[in-house]
DNA sequence: CTAGAGCTTCCAGTGTGGTGGAAGGTCAAG
DNA sequence: CTTGACCTTCCACCACACTGGAAGCTCTAG
């Protein structure tokens, strides 16, 4: 039933040395030692550590998540607080995207504008007269 | 004619700091000094710094910006390679903007999902259940 | 008994674009 | 002569999520 890390680092994917930073920053419990004093697994950390990697899918920080699981160890389910970071990394979400679609179209019209620019006019000054 | 670095501060809306950054990072050129070691910069500087600036804006990073002064000191008007660099970063651009939508999309149907499920239902093992 | 794989800890570095502080020199006004 | 603004250098630090190396212990197979 007990796991190495080793093993762990396995079933989960990630390297030993992420599972030990995992533990070190907050996210994982403390798992008990064998004589050797390596560390022993239970069968929890598995999906503690499918969590994580889901959470860090969703955009959420390891400090968020740091957060979640302190949510959840003093008030149970930390749905609602969840949904609330959710909420507030789809409205970034939406104003990063807005930004680089913005960036995109600016991109394209530097594009465009340069195709009517001589390079022999491109004066040292400003380096490059394709970037205004 | 010549601008101290403070000056050249206000007339850029830069900090001191930040231009000698510029200069150590190798964006500016190295600028005369006065008697005392003040820096003195000519009417040159300040195009310089809006380019580096507008060429930021663009979302090439200072490496980048590096390598485009580094080519029209080499080799003239950098325009042709400019307009590499904006190509390949329309195109990271496109790329991330696809990603961001996909992952807005995720969020969405994580939110949707989660208005059927039941607080109480979601155990400890993974921490919470509206993170798949 | 020894080799090798796997485990431990601790410290330090990666990249990006700056920002902060300390200690000290310079210059003009009052 | 002193005050205060401005300049100099150098070293260190911020977020973020790891990653790398060194030195040493443990366990298993041959």
């Amino acid at each position: 039933m007990l796991m190495r890390i080793g093993e762990l680092g396995q079933a989960s994917a990630l390297a030993t040395r992420t599972i030990r930073f995992y533990e070190q920053a907050g996210l994982l419990p403390e798992p008990g030692r064998s004589p050797a004093g390596y560390r022993d697994y239970t069968a929890s950390a598995l999906p503690r550590l499918r969590f994580i990697r889901s959470a860090q899918a969703c955009g959420l920080t390891l400090a968020e998540i740091r957060q979640v699981i302190a949510v959840r160890e003093d008030s149970g389910p930390p749905c609602g607080h969840v949904l609330g970071l959710l909420d507030a990394h789809a409205a970034e979400l939406d104003q990063r995207i807005a930004d680089l679609t913005a960036l995109r179209k600016e991109l394209q019209r530097l594009r465009t504008r340069a195709a009517g620019l001589d390079p022999a006019t491109c004066g040292p000054d400003a380096v490059c007269h394709v970037i205004a």
